[in-house]
RNA sequence: GGUCCCGUAGAUCAGUUUGGAGUGAUCGCCACCCUGUCAAGGUGGAGGCCGCGGGUUCAAAUCCCGUCGGGACCGCCA
C-alpha cells in the first residue's frame, strides 16, 4: 500500500534493492544509532513497517526515539555488510538531509524486543509500548479481524445496527456499570452488558439479520481473559434455527482464522454439554490434548475401599508421569485438588510387573487386584504412567479432575493449533437456587429444546432433564461466546418466568419493553455473540487479552496511564445530586 | 470475599533459604575516543527510601506483622 504523504515518499520497512538509485524521504523514530567518530554514523530509523539503516556523514544529535525525517539516495550496501536478519538489510540510505522533528527523553524501558518489561511500566507509557512490533502486530491483526468479520457478516446479509450505550439497568446477570443522570437526579443509566435486548427488538423490527461489533461492559473482577469492557461480534437473525446460526458464525470465524493463520479450519466439531462435562470436566473443553476423564464408577461398585465408596469415580492418566512428576509436585497436586473442593486426590504409579502393568504406591494398597487391573485397562495406562482418581459427587469429580487435567496437560497458548468446538445442548436450568427456584443456565429468554417439552411442561424434578437451545463456541479451552434460540412465544416465556419465580409484575418491570414488543408480532429468532479480544489473543498467541487491547486496565480495574478511576469534584457531584459516603475503615 | 506468586539503579535480574563489613551484574544514560557498524567497539562517570509502615535483634534487602502496587487462579462473570 502507498503510504506516502507530503512529508515522506516511502516507508522505512518497504525499501529494497528495487529502490536503488531513488532519492527518498522517510520519517520515523531513531531505533538505534551506531557512531563511528565524526565522519560516520549509522541510524536505524523505524516506522511501523520496519527498520531502515541510514548512513550519515558527520555527527548529528540523534538519540533513541527522536523523531526524524531523512532524505537521501537508496544504495546497495557494500559487499560483506548485508544484514540478512533485516527486511531492508540489502540496502541503506546515503543521507543528504536530516531534520529532527521531535526530541525524546530516553525511553523508560528498553525498546529492544528481547527483554521482557514489567507490564505496569509498559501500561504507564503505553504510547511508547505501542511502537514495538509486538503491539503493532497485535493491534493490526485485531483490525484485520474486525474488518474480516464485517465482510463475512455483510456477505451473509447482516446489517450493522448501533445500539445505545446508555440504557436501563436490567438486574439479571453481571453487575452493571452505572451512570448517574443529571436531568433526573437519583436516576441512573446502565452501560450495556451486551446489546441482547436491543438486538431482539431489532428482530421484532424486521431487521432480519443484525450484527454489530459491540462494546460490552461488566463490573466483575478482571482476569487474563476478562476486562471491564470488551468487544463482541453480536449477531441475531430471524426465521432461523440453531443450525443456521452455526453456519453464519462458523463462516465468519473460519474467515478470521484463515486470514490470520493462513489455514482455514474445517467443519467445527460439536460436543454436547453433558459429554463435555463427563469427558473434560467443564463446559469449555480444550480439545488440543487428550487426557480425558475416564468413568471408573462401575469398577468400584461394592468396593471394600472406603475412599472409593462414592457416587462417582473418574480418573485421568498422565503418560510418563512417574518420570515427569516429583513427589513434591504430586503432593502439591493433592493440595490443589483439596483447594478445588475434593476430599482428596488418589494417585498411583504404574509399574512394570514382569511385562504387565501394575499399580503401586499411593493408594494402590487399598485396591483389589481386579480393581487395579480394571483401572489400568480403562485408563489405557502403561508402565511409567501416573494415574489420578477422584471419588466424590459427580459434579465435584468433574470439576476437580477437569482442573487437574488442565494443570497437568494444557499446552502453551501458541502450541497445539486451533481447535474450535461447538458445545451444544446446555441444560435449561443450572440448579436449584436458595429460594428453591431453578437458576437459568443462560438467560431467561432461551428456548427449551423441542425434544424436552414434555419434561418442561411436567416441571419438578424433570426440569433438570430439560435441555435448552443454547450453545457456546470454544477455542482451545477459552469460551469465545455463546448464543441461543430465543423464546418468541408468550406462553413459553410466561412459563419460564413462573418457573424462575418471577411474578408478572416483576417481569413487566424488568423486561416489560421486550415483552410488550413481543405482543406485536415477534419472528422466531436466534443469535450469537463472541469475544473479539479473546479470539484475537488466541490467534496471535497471546495468553492475555491485555496484549491485544491498546489501553487495557490492570487486574484491579485501574488505568495506570490516565489514573482512572478518580474522584469527582464537588461541583460535578452536586450537579448529579450525589453524595459520597465516607470510606468504611 | 479467598488462595498463591512477585516488588532491589531508568530497564532486566542476582543477593533473601541460613540476618553480619560498602547491595552487585548486564543493558540503558552522560562525557570523551573511534570511517562499515547493525545487540557496534573502547575509556571514564553518574545513578539505590532494597515498595511503604511497624516489630524482633547488638545488627534487617534478608525474619515476623500490617499495608500499598502488580500478576495467576477460585468465587463471581445470566
Amino acid at each position: 500500500m502507498d503510504l506516502s504523504t507530503s512529508m515522506r515518499t516511502d516507508m522505512c520497512g518497504q525499501l529494497g534493492t528495487a529502490d536503488v538509485g531513488r532519492t527518498i524521504t522517510v520519517c520515523g523514530w531513531v531505533d538505534r544509532r551506531r557512531e563511528h567518530g565524526e565522519h560516520l554514523a549509522f541510524i536505524d530509523l523505524r516506522d511501523h513497517t520496519g527498520v531502515l539503516q541510514c548512513v550519515i556523514d558527520g555527527s548529528r544529535d540523534l538519540r533513541s526515539e527522536y523523531v526524524a525525517r531523512m532524505t537521501g539516495v537508496v544504495r546497495p550496501r557494500p559487499e560483506g555488510t548485508v544484514n540478512e536478519d533485516l527486511g531492508t538489510g540489502a540496502v541503506e540510505v546515503d543521507v543528504e538531509t536530516v531534520e529532527i522533528l521531535s526530541k525524546s527523553e530516553p525511553p523508560p524501558f528498553p525498546m529492544d524486543e528481547r527483554t521482557g518489561v514489567d507490564e505496569i511500566i509498559r501500561l504507564r507509557h503505553r504510547y511508547i509500548d505501542l511502537r514495538k512490533s509486538r503491539m503493532q502486530r497485535n493491534l493490526r491483526t485485531r483490525a484485520l479481524i474486525n474488518s474480516t468479520i464485517r465482510k463475512a457478516m455483510e456477505r451473509q446479509g447482516f446489517v450493522e445496527i448501533e445500539t445505545p450505550m446508555l440504557i436501563a439497568s436490567t438486574p439479571e446477570g453481571a453487575r452493571d456499570f452505572v451512570v448517574p443522570s443529571r436531568k433526573e437526579p437519583g436516576s441512573f443509566y446502565a452501560l450495556p452488558q451486551s446489546p441482547q435486548l436491543f438486538k431482539q427488538l431489532c428482530m421484532v423490527g424486521g431487521i432480519d439479520r443484525y450484527y454489530q461489533i459491540a462494546r460490552c461492559l461488566r463490573d466483575e473482577d478482571l482476569r487474563a481473559d476478562r476486562q471491564f469492557e470488551f468487544m463482541q461480534l453480536d449477531a441475531e437473525a430471524s426465521f432461523v434455527s440453531q443450525e443456521d446460526v452455526f453456519e453464519f458464525i462458523s463462516s465468519a470465524v473460519a474467515d478470521v482464522a484463515e486470514v490470520v493463520t493462513g489455514d482455514r479450519p474445517g467443519v467445527i466439531p460439536r460436543i454436547t454439554w453433558n459429554d463435555s462435562m463427563e469427558r473434560f470436566g467443564n463446559d469449555k473443553p480444550d480439545m488440543r490434548f487428550g487426557m480425558e476423564l475416564v468413568e471408573l464408577t462401575p469398577i468400584f461398585e461394592g468396593t471394600e475401599a472406603r475412599v472409593f465408596q462414592a457416587e462417582c469415580i473418574k480418573g485421568i492418566c498422565l503418560k510418563g508421569g512417574v518420570e515427569s512428576l516429583s513427589r513434591n509436585q504430586v503432593d502439591a497436586l493433592v493440595e490443589d485438588c483439596k483447594r478445588w473442593g475434593a476430599k482428596g486426590l488418589a494417585w498411583m504409579r504404574v509399574a512394570d510387573d514382569d511385562g504387565s502393568a501394575k499399580l503401586e504406591a499411593g493408594v494402590a494398597k487399598f485396591l483389589t487386584e481386579a480393581e487395579g487391573t480394571s483401572v489400568i485397562q480403562s485408563l489405557g495406562a502403561a508402565p511409567g504412567d501416573m494415574v489420578f482418581l477422584v471419588a466424590d459427587t459427580r459434579r465435584m469429580v468433574q470439576r476437580v479432575l477437569g482442573m487437574l487435567r488442565l494443570s497437568l496437560g494444557r499446552p502453551a497458548v501458541d502450541e497445539g493449533g486451533f481447535k474450535f468446538v461447538w458445545v451444544v445442548d446446555f441444560p435449561l436450568f443450572e440448579a436449584l437456587g436458595d429460594d428453591g427456584n431453578p437458576i437459568p443456565a443462560h438467560h431467561p429468554f432461551t428456548m427449551p429444546h423441542p425434544d424436552d417439552m414434555d419434561h418442561f411442561n411436567a416441571g419438578g424434578e424433570a426440569l433438570h432433564e430439560v435441555r435448552s437451545q443454547s450453545y457456546d463456541l470454544v477455542l482451545n479451552g477459552w469460551e469465545l461466546g455463546s448464543g441461543s434460540v430465543r423464546i418468541h412465544r408468550n406462553d413459553i416465556q410466561s412459563r419460564i418466568f413462573e418457573l424462575l419465580g418471577i411474578g408478572k409484575e416483576e417481569a413487566q418491570s424488568k423486561f416489560g419493553f421486550l415483552l410488550d414488543a413481543f405482543k406485536y408480532g415477534a419472528p422466531p429468532h436466534a443469535g450469537f455473540a463472541f469475544g473479539i479480544d479473546r479470539l484475537t489473543a488466541l490467534l496471535v498467541g497471546e495468553e492475555n487479552i491485555r496484549e491485544v487491547i491498546a489501553f487495557p486496565k490492570t487486574q484491579s480495574g485501574a488505568d495506570p496511564l490516565t489514573n482512572a478511576p478518580g474522584p469527582l469534584d464537588a461541583t460535578q457531584l452536586e450537579e448529579l445530586g450525589l453524595r459520597v459516603l465516607p470510606q468504611a475503615t
